[in-house]
DNA sequence: GCTGTAACCTGTCGGC
DNA sequence: TGCCGACAGGTTACAG
């Protein structure tokens, strides 16, 4: 379930064993996964040197020393595994969730010993190679909102993106031109904890909402960072292991269960927008 | 131009 | 136990 926590979770567990490393060879085992791969794709990695594995919205990305850079986006279901590699790092493998090999779509051999598996069942993950030197315009990035960690992001911008759409706040969180990284759990969790009704048009978020809206997305995916990310089905660090902020979900996935705020006696509720569940509390949410 | 919906693919879970 | 349908974290193309 890789939102943006998940992807820097990732990234982080990669780093290690990625950064400044040279690909000896790299196995494309289909043709495509979501989208066709790039013309000569395993050809145009092999013998390159990563410099330093980094992260935009959902997407890892891999800049070379041939001046392009790998970008990965692992879709619903994708996932790194790491092998060969250093004891220390070995030793995390103990706890690796079985991946079926079915699905190992991608193969990288590192000059450090390492092997980094790509699994995705699913398929909806892709991987694409952009020139490094106009990356944030390539077509995947090109449209992407604020980082919503960064100093980009704060009440003010939110509030004027929201201010021009009647489209539900919580389906507007999703739209990654609006803030880039947030998926369907984080938009319900920071939503609850800014206490706003996720079927809010947007254009009916004041000042002051967009500002504890904007807080709370900031606090949200920094506390599910600092936990490792949450793990659902299918998502798990590269070592296999699960992250652990589910079990802080104030909403997500807990219709019927009452509301964890203190005071409140509310009880979550579950609806669906645009064709994706929602969870919130008709108590403290408004 | 904005908005909502369907589709992509596979695994899991609950109900029968 | 086995089958079937509903549902699932993201993104994009398309129709209205």
């Amino acid at each position: 379930m890789p939102e943006l926590p998940e992807v820097e979770t990732v990234r982080r567990g990669l780093a290690p064993v990625m950064d400044a490393a040279r690909l000896i060879k790299v196995e494309q085992r289909r043709p495509d996964l979501r989208f066709p791969f790039p013309k000569n794709f395993a050809e145009r990695l092999a013998g390159a040197r990563i410099t330093t594995l980094g992260r935009r919205a959902k997407y890892l990305t891999a800049p070379l020393s041939t001046g392009e850079t790998l970008i990965m986006h692992l879709g619903m279901s994708g996932r790194f595994s790491v092998s060969g590699a250093t004891p220390l790092a070995a030793a995390a493998f103990h706890f690796a969730a079985p991946a079926n090999p079915a699905h190992d779509h991608v193969v990288f051999h590192c000059d450090t010993g390492a092997t980094v598996t790509f699994n995705d069942p699913r398929r909806f993950g892709y991987m694409d190679l952009a020139d490094t030197d106009t990356l944030e315009m390539c077509k995947h990035f090109d449209t992407l909102g604020p980082e919503p960690l960064s100093n980009h992001f704060a009440g003010p911008a939110l509030h004027e993106a929201l201010s021009k759409t009647r489209t539900a706040v919580k389906s507007a969180l999703l739209n990654q031109r609006v803030v880039a990284g947030v998926g369907n759990i984080y938009a319900c969790e920071a939503l609850h904890a800014a206490q706003l009704r996720p079927d809010r048009p947007g254009r009916t978020i004041n000042g002051d909402e967009a500002d504890r809206l904007a807080s709370a997305v900031k606090s949200v995916l920094a506390r599910a960072i600092e936990a490792g990310g949450s793990s659902l089905r299918d998502h798990a660090g590269v070592d296999g292991a699960l992250g652990y902020f589910q079990h802080e979900f104030a909403v997500y996935g807990r219709a019927g269960k009452p509301c964890p705020r203190p005071g409140c006696p509310g009880v979550i509720a579950r609806m669906v927008q645009t064709g994706r569940s929602t969870f919130y509390c008709p108590d403290c949410q408004f």
